[in-house]
RNA sequence: GCCUCCUUAGCUCAGCCGGUUAGAGCGCCGGACUGUUAAUCCGUAGGUCCUAGGUUCAAGUCCUAGAGGGGGCGCCA
């Protein structure tokens, strides 16, 4: 009954003078005559023409904005100028009405500040549809990069017991009634009386399960949802959002930069050569916000060029020290004009300065190295110098960090002095520390924010744009 | 959490030094036209000027508080 052509397929493939069935949502109905309809498997619009002067005057009416449809009709060449093909329609069957009055979407450009406010209806438009074939494409290339490679897909648990992944505030996972928490006798919540018999987080992160997968199977990735408590408002962060994280064993820092700068760059690649229309629509839209800021603030590439410049080189790799020198003898540092400027070694990296290292002085991707073990967290190896470990981040143009990764410390006294060090509970810890008991090895991963890499890849400038329904603090509607 | 800007029609916005009946474009609705491409042309309707206080003869406009939103910062991915 629903026996219908796509018209992704319709449009890749078709024989002029056939009947097809076409279903899907008008965009706009011009002339009383010509119907934009869309499917959502593609961008572009199938153009359906209706034979308006034999056609029911009420029917007629139905078809407006938003309204889902079949038409059966004859593909023909088109007579107009804005596509090949059309559907000479013989038939048309208004599915599901759309009351244009009370219809949030109009036939006109929108907000996408009030298309958030109606996220539920904005994959109906041509921007949020295109970037979710392209996240569709993202996350499906990420699965095919690392199956090539023969990675193991471990699912980490997004309830965990463990409140020592040290990524940040966790939102707390209980059954127990708020309103009469049960006690102990020394007055604190009986966690023994929650569902799990202890207290539970949603996830920060599944590293530290990805690690004990590693030192078993080699090479593995989670791919999974991850939640942070962090009040933080800005157009790069989520309280719920999607993470990579590979943990290879038998892998120092280099073999970690290169398998990120690898991911990256064939993640992009597949965009390029899957979503080449859509790619099209967001630079375009791109380039049009981009109008409206004043000239020093536009990008001096289109989207397309900025991708396929990460293709082409090599992502700039130094170390932390290094980084300290380019910015303490760089201009905006002598002129004062950095809000944080950089005096000693050992200060944490401000936004601003990760933009002028990327943006300023390399113009491309940059992976910074061995940063000072203060400032990182404690599963990171110490270094001979005792003062840095072995970290990376991978800095990314206009989202700042995108990677965030390190050789692990496989050493369990150096691991657990370092600890001990930063307050992490070991007697909590034991299941991980197993892993530095029973056959340790040198083992190095990292995470991959899933909508930075979006955020990059589609132009978007707002995180809260690339995901279907986005939770941050003080929402989660839908 | 901090700093900043914003909130006027369905949407995007204008509204000058506080002054009399609050405007435009688009959309919707009605009509005309009928090979259009966010069609075009004509016309109608549509407003708790975010909310609550305050100042003033007079508040969309000034002040205070609150709510919602944008941008930046911090935390990070």
């Amino acid at each position: 009954m629903f026996s219908r052509v796509k018209i992704k397929e319709l449009l890749a493939n078709y024989t002029l003078g056939d009947t097809v069935t076409v279903m899907g949502w008008v965009r706009t109905f011009r002339n009383n005559q010509f119907i934009a309809l869309n499917d959502g498997s593609v961008l572009t619009n199938l153009q359906i023409v209706v034979d308006f002067e034999n056609m029911d005057a009420e029917l007629l009416k139905k078809i407006t904005t938003g309204a889902a449809i079949k038409a059966v009709g004859e593909v023909i060449a088109s007579q107009g100028k804005g596509q090949a093909i059309e559907i000479k329609a013989k038939e048309v069957e208004v599915l599901g009405v759309c009351d244009p009055e009370v219809y949030p979407l109009q036939p006109k450009k929108h907000s996408l500040e009030f298309l958030r406010e109606i996220a539920h209806l904005r994959p109906r438009t041509n921007t949020f549809s295109a970037v979710f074939r392209v996240r569709h494409q993202l996350a499906m290339s990420i699965h095919q990069f690392f199956h090539n490679k023969g990675f193991v897909y471990m699912h980490s648990p997004i309830i965990t017991g463990s409140d020592a992944e040290g990524a940040g505030e966790m939102f707390r996972v209980t059954t127990l009634p708020l309103d009469k928490l049960p006690k102990t006798e020394e007055g604190q919540i009986d966690f023994k009386k929650d569902f799990f018999g202890k207290s539970t987080n949603l996830t920060v992160s599944g590293q530290l399960e990805a690690e004990l997968a590693a030192l078993a199977l080699s090479e593995v990735y989670t791919f999974g949802p991850t939640f942070r408590a962090e009040n933080s408002n800005t157009s790069r962060h989520l309280a719920e959002f999607w993470m990579i994280e590979p943990e290879v064993a038998f892998a120092d820092l280099n073999d970690n930069m290169d398998l990120a700068e690898g991911l990256l760059k064939y993640c992009i690649g597949q965009v390029i050569e899957h979503c080449a229309e859509d790619l099209e629509f967001l630079e375009s839209r791109l380039s049009d916000e981009e109008k409206q800021k004043p000239q020093n603030e536009r990008s001096e590439m289109s989207l397309r060029e900025k991708l396929q410049f990460c293709l082409n080189n090599d992502f700039q790799r130094l170390t932390y020290t290094e980084a300290i020198d380019i910015l303490k003898n760089s201009t905006p540092n002598k002129k004062g004009k950095f809000n944080y400027p950089i005096e000693a070694w050992g200060a944490d990296l401000q936004s601003e300065h990760e933009r002028y290292l990327v943006e300023k002085h390399f113009g491309k991707p940059v992976i910074l190295t061995d940063y000072p073990k203060a400032i990182k967290a404690f599963y990171m190896r110490v270094n001979d110098d005792n003062n840095t470990v072995r970290a990376m981040d991978i800095l990314f143009p206009g989202i700042g960090e995108i990677v965030g990764g390190s050789q692990r410390e496989e050493r369990l006294d150096v691991l657990m002095a370092r600890m001990e060090e930063m307050h992490i509970p070991l007697e909590e810890m034991q299941w991980f520390l197993d892993t530095r008991k029973f056959g340790t090895c040198p083992h190095a991963g990292f995470g991959l924010g899933f909508e930075r890499l979006v955020q990059f890849v589609t132009g978007m400038s707002n995180i809260r744009d690339v995901i279907p329904f986005p939770r941050f603090p003080g929402s989660a509607e839908f």
